[in-house]
DNA sequence: CCCTAAACGAGACGGTACGTCCGGTCTTAAT
DNA sequence: ATTAAGACCGGACGTACCGTCTCGTTTAGGG
């Protein structure tokens, strides 16, 4: 390996090449194909230099995760919910759906049944994405564009359900149609 | 081990009590705390007769959540649409939130993501489902009840989208409302 | 590996080809030099094998030892205490000079100063000599060919003393004429 | 670590530090239980520096135990060969049995088994000792106490055998005694 | 009635990966 | 220039399971 030596400081280096080999091998061979040995050999690094950082193997799949989900889906505002809401749920099925997320996401999934650190970065993940949409839906209320007593929660559920359910079950691919069936499922146009 | 041999015929006992310990294995670790070894030694049963007739992992994982999803979820016929949409998904969310069905469901759901067996049985299991809840809405617009352009490919998704959702990210429960909000949210009443 | 599975019987293929791997490792490599993942991999052997029969580095290097140090160095009678004593002399030292047992041995004294089951082992193997060496010399006592005071343990701690120093140390080898110098100056003739 | 830097000169407190914890190791655990990273933390001083200056594991043995084998054996004129023998084999002893010296006496030799610097220095240590017997042993011929064809080399190989041999192999204790019967055996009193 | 065939428990085996430990090298920052 | 600190690659450690392979026992069912 001829990457040069930080002496006592991290190895930037290091730590960036285990990321993407995790990264790669999750595309690869899904979250329980990982070898931590495979990821040292592929990136170049010792284990020892993965268990300094990562102790946990979930640690190191939240990790290379986060690296990729750091876009933020912007919050925009069109006019009216009905547009607001499918703006955001176009782009967050979009970014969901790029080859290089869906695995990574069903790798998180995945890791976070074991519970642990990474159901609460999957947990913060999915709440974070959450309140968007409930900021977005609230509006609506605000604006009396919705009624009342809009059931917010659920309205969520279903937006980022329908997502999950077909990342997971593969029956029915998330396409370019999706977004706009959903709300217009949920929000009155 | 004082079970009876039975010769060359398949040992009843011997099936039963490999499922019984995977079931419990599954619920105690998780699907990726499955060891088969576990298993064989908590059943009483030697590597090689779980190896004969569940030859993968999965197969057991599969074997083992059948068992306990053979309830039948009956389609009643309660006069309208939504009452029958409700009565269908309430009995649904009711046996999905049973403290012995949630660790399978999540179990078959997490072996399904490496493909196989797995996926095809998940695929076949919830593919079942939604065919029922799709025909449960069809007779609604087939007596007018919904209009003619229903989505109901989509409707269903919402329906064990946010099932799953909940199942998987545990940011709340699948609770005794849920069947009601859900039905409010997809069918006019 | 092409070795032949014994089922649930101790495969006695793999037994020899451990210990002749081990035995080809110290003289190698000496015993500080034993490394098991080569012994496993010269010997086509898996490491739970070589742990599961020998769960301490030290039985495996006994074993290998016990191998090689079958051959019983006889007792003969000559007619005089000198001329048996030089005969045993003569062959132990023959023995311990040969080019496979002189690691071995060297090994095993190593091994065994950590103390344990290496440390039996050689007290005994070193025992054992001793007793026959005692056994040649009482009987000179018995035949008044030697003193009755004669200081037993002292002379059988010079016999092999001298044999050990020489290993060990290394500044003289153990050469043909020694059990003759020994003889004379133990034993008067 | 308290210990004051003595800038660009080596620092006297740290190797003293250093050979004080291998030695206490060697004690403890053996010379096969040394380990560079334990010495360097009960030493307080930094792996770097053990390496600066010991580059061998050997060179580090040697030196901790030539730091406790100063003490130089007195060769006394008593009068007779015998006394002078016995003086001497009593003095190193004693000097070998000190509860502090054995177990460096061990760790060097074995060390010294595979071969290199500990090696050469167990050879010089050993050949300075055996010259030093001869010498004794040499002005007994001069002086006519012993015949002119005494087997001087083995004379000492019995005086120092029999000595490591006890040390390294168990059986017996080196005790009061020992230097006197030996003396009895190999010179006429 | 015997005798073959299948199922089963037991458990050894060759592998692969685990997570830990240590060896020896390197760089930084402090003295 | 020397040191303490500690990250790093490499590689062996001893353990845990994997999936495969006999072995000897048990019973069923066909000749």
């Amino acid at each position: 390996m001829t990457r040069a030596h930080t002496g006592r400081r991290r190895n930037e280096e290091a730590r960036k090449a285990t990321l993407a080999a995790t990264f790669e091998a999750i595309r690869r061979d899904g979250v329980s194909g990982l070898r931590i040995e495979s990821i040292a050999r592929e990136a170049g690094v010792s284990k020892q230099t993965i268990y300094r950082w990562w102790p946990r193997r979930a640690a190191l799949v939240v990790d290379a995760a986060s690296e990729r989900s750091h876009a933020e889906v912007a919050v925009r505002d069109t006019g009216s919910v009905a547009g607001d809401v499918e703006a955001f749920l176009d782009a967050t099925y979009r970014a969901a759906r790029l080859p290089d997320m869906t695995p990574v996401l069903r790798a998180l999934l995945v890791e976070a049944q074991a519970g642990g650190e990474a159901a609460e970065a999957l947990d913060s993940f999915t709440g974070g994405r959450r309140e968007l949409l409930a900021g977005i839906l609230q509006r609506g209320i605000d604006r009396r564009e919705l009624p009342a007593d809009t059931d917010l929660e659920l309205l969520c559920d279903i937006g980022f359900g329908v997502l999950w359910y077909r990342l997971l079950v593969g029956h029915a691919r998330v396409d370019d149609t999706l977004a706009r069936r959903v709300t217009a499922a949920i929000v009155p146009r």
